[in-house]
Order: C-alpha cells, then structure tokens, then sequence
DNA sequence: AATTCGATCAACCGCCCAGAA
DNA sequence: CTTCTGGGCGGTTGATCGAAT
C-alpha cells in the first residue's frame, strides 16, 4: 500500500466518532444518477498485492461514498440482508459482495452501539477472551450492538495494552512471572528429556510407553483464570435477529466449534463425540444442568442449540 | 508552523466451513 | 462421496488523526 493518494472521500473529515452520517430512513435513495466515485480503485489491494476474491474489474474499492452508503442501506432495508453476491449488482453497487456485508455489519446497521466501551464491556471482553481465545464474533455475540471488527480492533489497542500493563500476558491471561516460570520449566524439562534420550540410546534401550514429557512431572500450567462471579451466557443472540434476514441467520450454529489455543483448558466437562462442553467455564453450576450431551443426541436435528455451549475438540487438543 | 510518531479503525485478504448439486 | 458455491471469520494493512517535538 502507501502509494495510494488519501483519497478516502470521508464524507467529514473531523474527528468526531466515525460514524459520521447514517442515512436518514426515509432516504430511500431514488436518485437514479449517483456516480459512484472510482477514484480510489484499487488503491489498497493493487498494493496488498492478492488477488481479489469476487468479481475484481470494475468494483471500487477503499473508503465507501455516502452515495453507496444510501444504496446499501436503501437496499437492505427493502430487500434484507444476505444473498451478498448478488446484492451489489441488484442494488447498484460497484463493489464486491464481501465488502458490502462488511460495510453493513461494521457500520451500517441500525443497531450498532457507538461511543467507547464502557468497564463492564471490557471486563466482558476480557473475560470471554479468557475462555475463548481470538473468537471476535462470539465475543461480540455477547455485546449488544458491538462488531467482531470493532472489539477485535479494541482488544488489540486498549485492552492489550491494559493487560500489559498489569503485568498479564494478553494471550494466556496469566501473569508474566507464571508464563515465564512455566516457560523455564518446560525448557529445562526438554533439555533433560533430551539428555535422558540420548543416554537411553547409549544404553540402548528406548522409554516406553509416556513421553519423556509425560514420564517427568511437569508442574502443569495453572489454570487460566477462571470468573467464578461470572455468569456468561453464550448462547450467541442472532445479530440481527430483530431484523429479520432472508437468509443469512443459519450460519451462526457453527460459531462455537473451535476455540484457539490460548485460553480455555481447566474445568472443562466432556460432552460425546469428543468434544468439549463450556457450560463449567462459564459459570454454570452443577445445579443449572448441563444438558451438552442430551443435546448432543439431538445434534442432527437441532443443530442450533447444540453448539450453545459445546465446542469440538480441536486435533490434537486434549482435556486437561 | 512544520514534521514526526504513535494510536486508531475501516477495509481488505485468504482461508475455512456448511450446504447444495 | 466429491465438487462447487456462498458466506463468515480472523489476521493484516494502510490512511488518517492527534499529540509530541
């Protein structure tokens, strides 16, 4: 990038939020003669330098015009959402599919929420970060009116930093010294491994069975923290489910499939077919009744509620 | 006043998954 | 069962802005 002229028709430049202009909903955008701008074709993905995926000549790219905000928007709200191929030729747009999805997610939607987050919602964030690692868009379940985007952008300027500065490393929630002392251990645990390898092979006889990680007794990490005070629901509330879409809401049921490495390990209950139940995790005592593997039998025909709470295994990953 | 630098965030990309054919 | 297609996700980029120098 960085050749590009900063042509970004913003359609103020001041810095107030960015949410600069929503179109008023009784715009509906009938004027037939919106030229939408090209100038900034081309600018961001020529210097990316990949290709892009939908149809790539004659779609803009960069910074959305208001007049293709209208269009959208106008759009959508005859029409509904999904269907994003085919919603920027039926609706005038030159733009690609993806890019229209984006732009109406992140920032057109009528219920998104502006404004800074508040010490509840970072505490939300950084909690559900603890069990669910990078997953924005389960996080952002969990947020009224937040975006995967606007948390994930969040979380890597405000609350990285937070966590940096109480001495907690981002990824694992854990303090440096603990991260630091498991790193050392492990370390030291390899190179005797190591060295109990070789001379194994001089002697010429060959561990069996465990590992040699597993024959030695590893302090095993503490576990991630967990919010006993923290009652997360995560069934994951259709984003626009007040809104009703034509045919997009199916797609959320895979949310909770996999989480990534970092956070999630202790507490976590067995549900069938080898997966992992987060109902423990997430506050829910024995009382309230996990029902995962009940559920889980049901899984062919309620897909949907299935995944509230149950997430595979990952390979390779086990249960701690 | 001009320049530099860090922070912020909108937008893009490739990859992945689910469902349909 | 395989292939194709549409849609969604997480990671990354770069334009822009404000503060600092």
């Amino acid at each position: 990038m960085g050749g590009g002229p900063p042509s970004a028709p913003s359609p103020s430049p001041s810095p107030s939020p960015p949410l600069i202009y929503i179109p008023s909903s009784s715009s509906s955008s009938t004027s037939s003669n919106l030229s939408l701008s090209l100038s900034h074709t081309s600018t961001t993905a020529a210097v990316m330098g990949r290709s892009p995926c939908c149809e790539k000549a004659h779609t803009n790219k960069g910074a959305w015009t208001k007049e293709e905000d209208e269009r959208l928007v106008s759009y959508i709200r005859g029409h509904g959402e999904g269907c994003w191929r085919s919603l920027p030729k039926a609706a005038g747009l030159l733009r690609c599919g993806k890019s229209c999805r984006l732009r109406w997610i992140n920032y057109l939607r009528p219920d998104l929420k502006r404004g800074n987050f508040t010490d509840h919602e970072d505490d939300i964030i950084i909690k559900l970060h603890a069990l669910l690692g990078n997953k924005w868009s389960l996080i952002a379940g969990r947020l009224p009116g937040r975006t995967d985007n606007e948390i994930k952008n969040y979380w890597n300027t405000h609350i990285k930093r937070k966590l940096l500065s109480r001495g907690l490393d981002p990824q694992t929630h854990r303090p440096f010294a603990a991260v630091a002392a498991v790193d050392a251990s492990v370390t030291a645990i390899k190179v005797s491994a190591a060295a109990a390898e070789s001379s194994a092979e001089v002697d010429g006889q060959s561990s069996s069975g465990m590992s040699t990680d597993d024959q030695l007794e590893t302090p095993p990490p503490p576990p991630p923290e967990r919010c006993p005070d923290l009652n997360l629901d995560l069934s994951i509330s259709l984003p626009s489910s007040n809104s009703s879409t034509n045919c997009d809401n199916h797609h959320h049921h895979h949310h909770i499939k996999a989480s990534s490495g970092s956070g999630g390990g202790g507490g976590v209950a067995m549900g069938g077919g080898g997966g992992v139940c987060l109902c423990y995790n997430l506050g829910f005592g024995r009382s309230e009744g996990c029902i995962c593997q009940i559920m889980t039998s049901n899984a062919s025909t309620n897909p949907h509620v299935i995944n509230r709470y149950y997430r595979p295994l990952e390979d390779g990953q086990h249960i701690g």
